[in-house]
DNA sequence: TCTCATTTCGGAATCATTCCAGTTTGTGCT
DNA sequence: AGCACAAACTGGAATGATTCCGAAATGAGA
């Protein structure tokens, strides 16, 4: 039961004790049929507009705050606002601390088991972030 | 080889073509002092400032675009600009097409090889990263 | 229905990053 | 050593996502 789902979503809030709102309902609906896509606040605003009479830019912003840090959705970016840089190129693991911003280069071994990484390094993992960038199979055969 | 130093992305530029200039140079050093800080541009710029005469913020970051271009260092962030969500809180692996930024959700196995994950999903990896975002053992000893 | 904490609104503010047009400067060549 | 030119630098303006803020609107329980 981990994929997005509008009546779980909807019950999750009011466990929380979160207010039902055609603002978030729309948004919750833009979620949902959108879940694929990953997307972003642009495409959730322009998306919940067409549900609910009036919805704005802010509101999604701080929905889309509250959803996660509510644990409902999951934010594809963190915190980190400057971007960063590391002069070690070799593939290993950025161990980031969510309290101090410390990172750590953690270096993979052979077998990697991600639940083992926290024990080893003595670091509580709370949210893990694992890409891979490249390209895609559909966009390998086209030309360019 | 791994671990960045000054001689050696010296060599790189010149083989490269690119002109070593007292901005590069300051940059260069400012990011060998501070390799374990992981510095952002705001840092670099700071640290460079006070090694060379004169350099610009906007030069900071044409050079450490320039150098994450060519391989030299790693840029910690990607080109994504707006932030997404991801409705599937499961732990998997987002690929993330650099052409046409679809990001599919790779469910990891009990065990994770990564040079696997390319293989099997037909996606090609030319960049990895896997975030783990949590608590470092020092924050955890201090008290809040 | 009444009440009030929560939510929403929208416009301004923030902040990292990019862009641009003009100036300076490495570097290869003579 | 001096030239020429592409590459690099500058700084200020522009961009674009996100946050902030004070005021107005509104769920939801009493």
């Amino acid at each position: 039961m981990r994929k997005i789902n509008k009546e779980n979503l909807i019950d999750q809030l009011k466990q929380k004790g979160l207010k039902i709102t055609p603002q978030r309902l729309a948004i919750i609906d833009a979620l949902v049929e959108n879940r694929h896509a990953h997307p972003g606040a642009t495409l959730i605003y322009n998306e919940a507009s067409k549900k609910a009479k009036r919805v704005s830019l802010s509101t999604v912003y701080a929905t889309l705050k509250e959803f996660s840090e509510s644990g409902l959705i999951k934010q594809l970016e963190f915190d980190r606002m400057e971007n960063r840089y590391d002069g070690d190129l070799s593939e290993h693991i950025n161990l980031i601390c969510k309290r101090c911003g410390t990172i750590i280069d953690y270096h993979i071994p052979a077998t990697l088991e991600p639940k083992d990484i926290a024990r080893k390094a003595g670091f509580v993992v709370t949210d893990t972030r694992m890409e891979f960038h490249g390209y895609c199979c559909d966009c390998l055969k086209r030309p360019g």
